[in-house]
DNA sequence: TATGAATGAGTCTTCATTCAT
DNA sequence: TATGAATGAAGACTCATTCAT
């Protein structure tokens, strides 16, 4: 048992130390040398974990989106089954809590340069993420609380929409407050989904 | 003027060259060997037009989107003035035909690595592409025809989207197809501005 | 004494596993790691039967040459004593054979790179192999059917052929039907000793 | 032509310095910082006069075939063209000379590992010299001088042979003076072409 | 303007070997 | 005996940038 916590640590040593240098030093500022270096152990360590520094890039990833999935799942599971911009809104809401509590991290992660080191992993992390509001989408409108033909490419247009947003008020101009932007994205949710 | 002539030819070929490169090989691939060889000039003459990698990426970026707000202004002038939603939705439907026509191109140099190689160039590129749609937005809703309060975050949030979908389509579902995005992001593009 | 075949099985598979690994992979392929892996031990486990690394390749060429020692021996023992000729060719024809059935462990075994992974062991595995031919020519010389001043030299020159022919038909020629390679050699060694 | 001379200076620089590091520390101990250092020159330099590592052993390989086939070619010229005798002694000789002169290249260079770093350069320089002695056995052998029946495996074995002695002289057994070994080795070819 | 040889810091990755358990 | 996590030295190769000509 003690083996095995120790190894679960120190792979999530190693995960919060590449996570800390993305933050500081964006991803291409990511060097194996600095992951290892914050994480207290030697270089060849690191490849005991992970196959390559793309991979460490890729679980760093996943962590964040089943992170975030998890805690909109906890939110929604509180809900009120058939409150279905309610449920819409909560989940836009964690998503842009989560996005600027970290926005760095979610930043590096998420602005794809495809084709790149695309890692592949199946269903990526982002993928499982757009297919949870997807999935939201399209309940809302089986239970007939929303008027959309298409959930998936919907879906697809507000992920875009509220990474848009985020993106823009994190880079490009700081002084619009996060309130607006929840208030907006909220609003461009519920003309989405033709809800008033 | 000759002199000029040339100093003009070469930049741009040195920036043809670039974009080629990125196109076929990526961001990540762009080399300034690469784009010399390609360019046929020698490794140095880089240096004599752009002040560093960064530089060209930058320019490159700068050099599509007013190619795009030209065809776009293009479009825009031939139609009536008060057709506002055919406004929107002309600008709307250059963009997606100007990406996906060289989504490859497009997706590089706007799939920002931030922090980067960000050269800051006082107004970015996509800022002045963005700055378009905000005024369209704007400019539509003070003659009444867009019933929509904040017309910079409502660009911002739309210009997401479709970078979104058309990133989602190129990438991840190529199943769908162009019409289809279109039309939905025209869809889109109308609710959020409350046009039926 | 479980103990003490437990311990030769052990030391056995690791061997057993090395050449293997030599063979598919060259020796340059060669590691631990894979040695064990292949043998089903703990890493560890390896350096409590060798030294290092270089102590397995040296016990593989040990081995190898052995068996074919014993197997010359072996069929040298079923020919008349004084058919020296014929011996000399018994020899070569098991020296090809045995090569040709596993060119690629024998080549990346004894191509030397001296000055590398030379772990002296007194007298080589190599070297013992040249004195048993070294030892046919003496006291076939010394029987009166060979005409042969300095047997070791000879030998030397006649193994140092034989090996050339091997590596050139392994891996030059592959055209050379084995047939003729025996016959061309056993022709090489009746004209070294003087036998017609 | 300065440049075109300096260009030719440090490659052969280079190749100088690889030399005297194979010869001082071995193949194995060959590293492209060691080379660039001992060249003075900058550790790109390096890979702007050889694609890689790999291929200075091979350019150093042709450079030192070449050099003895050229020596080889003049000292055959200043002999009787029907002496062939003479001129297989010669060859035979001066790769002698040659070998021991430098033991430690040609020993490093010339000690195939196969499959592991061959870098194939179309007809291997080690080829084109054995080329050169089968040719040798061959016209002999037109001329009436040799009885040699395939010119080609005869001169591979005799040129392996010859490898093999040299190796074993001058690792295993240095107490051997070179004359005797050249004394044998030509012995050994006379006796392979059939002279006496 | 134009050249292109030279630079050298920067990075990933491998792998033999050790050692606490 | 046996394990296997941890080590860290070593090494190949890249590429943006400079500068003498």
């Amino acid at each position: 048992m003690t083996a095995a916590r120790n190894t679960t640590d120190k792979r999530s040593q190693l995960l919060d130390a590449a996570e800390q240098i993305i933050v500081s030093k964006g991803l291409s500022g990511l060097t194996v040398d600095d992951v290892t270096g914050a994480a207290g152990v030697a270089k060849g360590t690191f490849y005991l974990y992970f196959q390559s520094k793309a991979h460490v890039i890729t679980a760093l990833q996943e962590r964040v989106v089943e992170r975030l999935i998890t805690q909109q799942q906890l939110l929604l599971s509180r809900l009120p089954e058939d409150d279905w911009v309610g449920r819409l809104e909560a989940w836009i809401v964690e998503m842009i809590n989560a996005y600027m509590h970290n926005a760095h991290l979610h930043d590096a992660l998420f602005a794809h340069a495809p084709g790149d080191s695309d890692v592949q992993t199946g269903v990526s992390a982002a993928n499982r993420h757009l297919l949870m509001l997807s999935t939201l989408l399209s309940d809302g409108a089986d239970a007939g609380a929303f008027s959309i033909d298409r959930p998936k490419i919907n879906a697809v247009l507000l992920y875009g929409a509220i990474h848009g947003v985020l993106d823009y008020v994190v880079h490009h101009d700081k002084s619009i407050p996060p309130d607006l932007v929840i208030e907006e994205a909220c609003e461009f949710g519920r003309k989405l989904v033709g809800a008033h």
